[in-house]
RNA sequence: GCUCGAAUGGUGGAAUCGGUAGACACGAGGGACUUAAAAUCCCUUGGCCAUUGCGGCUGUGCGGGUUCAAGUCCCGCUUCGAGUACCA
């Protein structure tokens, strides 16, 4: 009987419906491990063979755990909201839910072929409002909470409310906006709207004026990492930079947290790197200047506090609010024109063009150590978003200073012996302090730092500022608060209305609040979000409610945790579900969301943590990245102005264009020449120049798209091999961290390796091979490598490896025509996280009436791999020569003996003496000589 | 610019603590079976030389070094990939 993969797939397909063989409940007796794979956004183009690669991995670690006795979870869901099924809205009127909704389908239909073990009862749709129910009562408890900076963690807001009317911001130290300062009788004073706005500055939800990543092609605003070189991720649209009133999460409360969180999980060391520059801790000082003539001073952040006496000037950002301030009349004019050039160019513009530009402000900073004046300008190369938004400038030790410096003729004083700055600044942070104070410019009880090392004087600088009350040590992070509003209709609603301008979220009962229906799905005629349109959208009371609604990451934060208990309708988890899944152990997924969805995710997760509502701090113990699939594009070489094909090691002969084809009509190579005849009218009557009777093609990697026509589709791969074939080739093309091109030449070795494992059971003729002989000890030790193999290989997801060692198993036992149930039976549980459908067929074939899937993982047996002779490879000054065999417990002294003695040795060594003998054990024998 | 990572046959890729390369697979070549094809099986396959002689030399991007022994460790380059970028 041949190895008839069409009717056993499909027959356990629907017996591990009927069944419910995946679906997992929480059992205590059992300990619990939690798989998990970014779920997909489901697009309309549907699954290509690159997209499962990730969830074959995790499939096979799943049903590896679950072999091994753990109760694992391993769920499945969507995605669902997201920007094409809202363009494709736009475009055609079609509500996105119908969109998304047939787009899943197709999804669960491709993902159904494959085997995996998924427990689709659990499945999640971010879009579904028995779902995002959740995501708006995390957005309420964010609301109602602030960052209490001493206790570390998230508090409700009506602490803060108590502490104010208490003893006002004293002895207040919460994550804000902006720092205030005022009394507990002050705070009584004000009106109900006024402490709201007060409030706002703390909330960990809160609506706040800031600096917006807007994207006028989308109509809607981005976040940060959302932007990429100065456009959109999705579209390529540019982006400005504009003031707008946005919902914002204050990520930035938990940057210390994020950071030291990561020395807790398993991740990769290059995606915690990445995650520590994206939140970009950097220790330095805050220090405040005194605006000369005036009663005014402002503060800037440096991590050069050393570099004090260097500053030449200051530069203000210029969306920073000091410009106004600052400005003296007789630069105003200047001023404007140099704010009004500046706000015209994108920042993509910025990024490209880093010409110096620069404007005087008329205004001049006195340097509180030495009682200098000194000018402050602005300039587009300070950023208003970090810091303070105002820098001291010290030319001769940062290059971008310098160059500014340069290009104004302003003054460059060197700080550190022995630099050259006549051609470039001295940014290294190293070297002996000089000028520092200059000479003659010593001040009694002054600070002085000539003579110490870069790190001493920043040190010592700190101090002293810190000291005499100049300004304070600080700590500041790249990261900032996440902007958490969109302008878009196909996203969940804030749980937020607005009473006499100021914002309110809805009690509880009242979620989820649907997303209502609109006629067109465009902004209004009044410039306001789509749901601007919206009927009636207002609360009970007539309260109108929040237009703007919230961005990609909202829903997908949390999800691994609705997971766990996906029907409740009472908590987003249930104590008990949670207490006994706790997080993920395994999440499995590219690489693409290291600074996205694993940073919001984190923060997410950490804030449900000090509400108390989830048992623990990180959400993903161990990460792994799976490479991206890229494709392999087939090309034809036509002869220029003729419809004549060449192929392609003889294409130099000819004048030829070279022209994409279908990699669906090429096999290894080779094109299916009726098939291109058939695929695009215009080639019916094409001719073509053959080598040895084939037309080869010519390949190149690039992206797999469309366009390209290098989609692959699993679903076709199934068709022809099989879901094990696929399973196990999609393994066997490299390691999974590895991102590679997809390729089909090599799939038939592993369907000819499946073919070969199904004849250990039956032959030609269907006759069942399988009998009870006793097993040799050949057999035993290569079943027994081949579990040893694979269960370390599993551990460290060395899927190929592990694939390979199944061939030379399978192979050993061909030819020892072995059909021992003693060796098949382990033989099958190990293949079974591979190739599930044939390993349950098979299973099934002797006499089990259990699924494979509640076997045990065997163990192996080391006395099985136990040799009784050893190889020894003989080398003389590290060159191999010759092969010896000896007894496995053969001594040193024994082969040494040996060895000398031997005919081969006495030749290599022949006139010279030998020095040393070293023996490696059941390796090698070196002989030095010389 | 900075930070990581990588480089091994015609191809995808193996090689645990440094242990004497190229596992496994594809492709290619040769052979068996077959009327033929498909399927299957066997042999060869890094390069060069010798192949009626068991063999010899060379070889893991380049140049050095450490070591009895280096794809693996150290120093200096080259190329490619990824992330990030006026972050003061």
């Amino acid at each position: 009987m041949e190895y008839n993969f069409r009717e056993i797939e499909n027959k356990w397909r629907q017996r591990w419906v009927e069944n419910k063989t995946y679906q997992v409940h929480e059992d205590s007796s059992r300990k619990k491990f939690y798989v998990l794979n970014m779920f997909p956004y489901p697009s309309g183009a549907g699954l290509h063979v690159g997209h499962p690669l990730g969830y074959i991995a995790s499939d096979i670690y799943a049903r590896y755990k679950r072999l091994q006795g753990f109760n694992v979870l391993n769920p499945m869901g969507y995605d669902a909201y997201g920007l094409p099924a809202e363009q494709y809205a736009i475009q055609t009127g079609q509500h996105p839910a119908i969109t998304t909704s047939q787009n899943i389908n197709r999804y669960r239909e491709q993902l159904d072929k494959i085997g995996f073990s998924f427990d689709w009862s659990r499945e999640v749709r971010t879009c579904d409002p028995e779902y995002y129910k959740w995501t708006q009562w995390a957005f309420i408890q964010m609301f109602k909470s602030y960052y209490d900076n001493h206790k570390n963690k998230a508090c409700p807001i009506s602490e803060l409310v108590a502490a104010f009317e208490k003893s006002g911001t004293e002895g207040v130290d919460a994550a804000c906006s902006e720092p205030m300062s005022f009394t507990a009788d002050e705070w009584k004073a004000k009106t109900e709207k006024e402490q709201q706005e007060i409030l706002m500055n703390y909330r960990i939800a809160y609506l706040g004026n800031t600096m917006v990543n807007w994207c006028p092609a989308l109509g809607t605003v981005l976040a940060n990492d959302e932007v990429v070189d100065g456009v959109s991720e999705r579209g390529g649209h540019p982006v400005i930079q504009k003031v707008m009133k946005q919902w914002c999460l204050r990520v930035s409360a938990y940057s210390q947290r994020l950071l030291d969180g990561l020395e807790t999980v398993d991740w990769t060391d290059s995606l915690k790197e990445t995650q520590r520059n994206w939140i970009g801790r950097s220790e330095g000082a805050e220090m405040q200047f005194k605006v000369k003539d005036s009663d005014l001073e402002f503060t800037i952040f440096t991590t050069r506090a050393d570099t004090v006496f260097g500053v030449t000037f200051m530069v203000l950002a210029p969306e920073s609010e000091l410009v106004s301030v600052l400005t003296t009349e007789g630069q105003r004019a200047e001023v404007e024109a140099y704010l009004e050039a500046t706000k015209k160019r994108t920042e993509r513009e910025r990024i490209s063009d880093r010409r110096v530009s620069g404007v005087f402000s008329g205004s001049y900073a006195i340097n509180p150590l030495t009682g200098e004046a000194i000018p402050v300008w602005i300039s587009d190369y300070v950023l208003a978003g970090y810091g303070t938004g105002a820098i001291m400038a010290v030319p001769a030790h940062d290059s971008r200073d310098y160059a500014f410096a340069k290009h104004f003729g302003l003054e460059i004083r060197p700080l550190i012996e022995g630099c050259d700055v006549s051609e470039q600044s001295f940014d290294a942070k190293e070297g002996k302090m000089i000028n520092s104070p200059r000479p003659g410019f010593e001040k009694e009880g002054g600070l002085v730092l000539n003579g110490l090392d870069v790190k001493e004087a920043i040190a010592k600088t700190k101090q002293y500022i810190k000291e005499k009350g100049l300004g304070r040590v600080k700590v500041n992070y790249r990261l900032r608060d996440a902007i958490f509003s969109r302008q878009r209709y196909w996203g969940e609603p804030f749980p937020v209305y607005y009473k006499d301008g100021m914002p309110y979220v809805l009690d509880e009962s009242k979620l989820p609040l649907e997303l209502p229906e609109v006629d067109k799905f465009l902004p209004t005629e009044t410039g306001e979000p789509p749901l601007g349109r919206a009927k009636n959208w207002v609360t009970e009371d007539g309260y109108p409610l929040e237009l703007n609604t919230m961005p990609g990451f909202a829903g997908s934060s949390a999800y691994y945790l609705r997971y766990m208990d996906p029907h409740n309708s009472n908590a987003l988890v249930s104590k008990e579900a949670n207490a006994y899944w706790e997080n993920v152990d395994l999440y499995v997924g590219g690489t693409e969301h290291a600074t996205g969805h694993l940073i919001y995710s984190r923060f997410w997760n950490k804030f449900l943590y000090d509400i108390n509502v989830i048992v623990k701090d990180e959400p993903f113990k161990k990460l792994v990245n799976q490479g991206m699939i890229q494709g392999r594009s087939n090309f034809v070489y036509r002869i220029k102005d003729t419809n004549t094909f060449v192929s392609l090691n003889l294409k130099d002969q000819y004048d030829v264009t070279p022209l994409h084809v279908d990699v669906n009509i090429v096999s290894n190579d080779i094109l299916d020449v009726e098939a291109f005849k058939n695929w695009r009218p215009e080639f019916n009557n094409a001719e073509f120049i053959l080598e040895d009777g084939k037309y080869v093609c010519g390949w190149a990697v690039e992206k797999m798209s469309k366009s390209m026509y290098n989609v692959v589709n699993p679903d076709m791969i199934v068709e022809k091999y099989g879901a094990d074939t696929l399973r196990m080739y999609e393994m066997f093309l490299g390691p999974v961290e590895q991102s590679k091109p997809w390729d089909t030449n090599g799939i038939d070795g592993v369907h000819r390796f499946l073919k070969k494992f199904w004849s250990l059971f039956y032959d030609r003729k269907g006759t069942l091979l399988v009998n009870d002989d006793k097993a040799t000890p050949e057999e035993l030790k290569s079943l027994h490598k081949l579990i040893k193999k694979v269960t370390s290989d599993i551990e460290v997801f060395s899927y190929n490896t592990s694939i390979s060692a199944f061939m030379i198993c399978v192979n050993e036992l061909t030819s020892s025509k072995c059909s021992k149930r003693e060796i098949l039976e382990q033989l099958l549980v190990v293949i079974a996280p591979f190739a599930p459908h044939v390993a349950e067929e098979l299973w099934e074939t002797l006499g089990h009436t259990t699924t494979i899937c509640d076997a045990s993982w065997p163990a192996y047996n080391e006395e099985y791999l136990k040799e009784d002779t050893v190889n020894y490879t003989i080398s003389f000054n590290g060159k191999a020569r010759f092969n010896l065999q000896f007894a496995a417990d053969a001594t040193n002294e024994e082969i040494e003996k040996v060895v000398l003695a031997d005919e081969n040795s006495k030749k290599y060594i022949a006139d010279k003496t030998v020095k040393k003998i070293i023996i490696v054990p059941k390796k090698i024998v070196n002989i030095v000589i010389g």
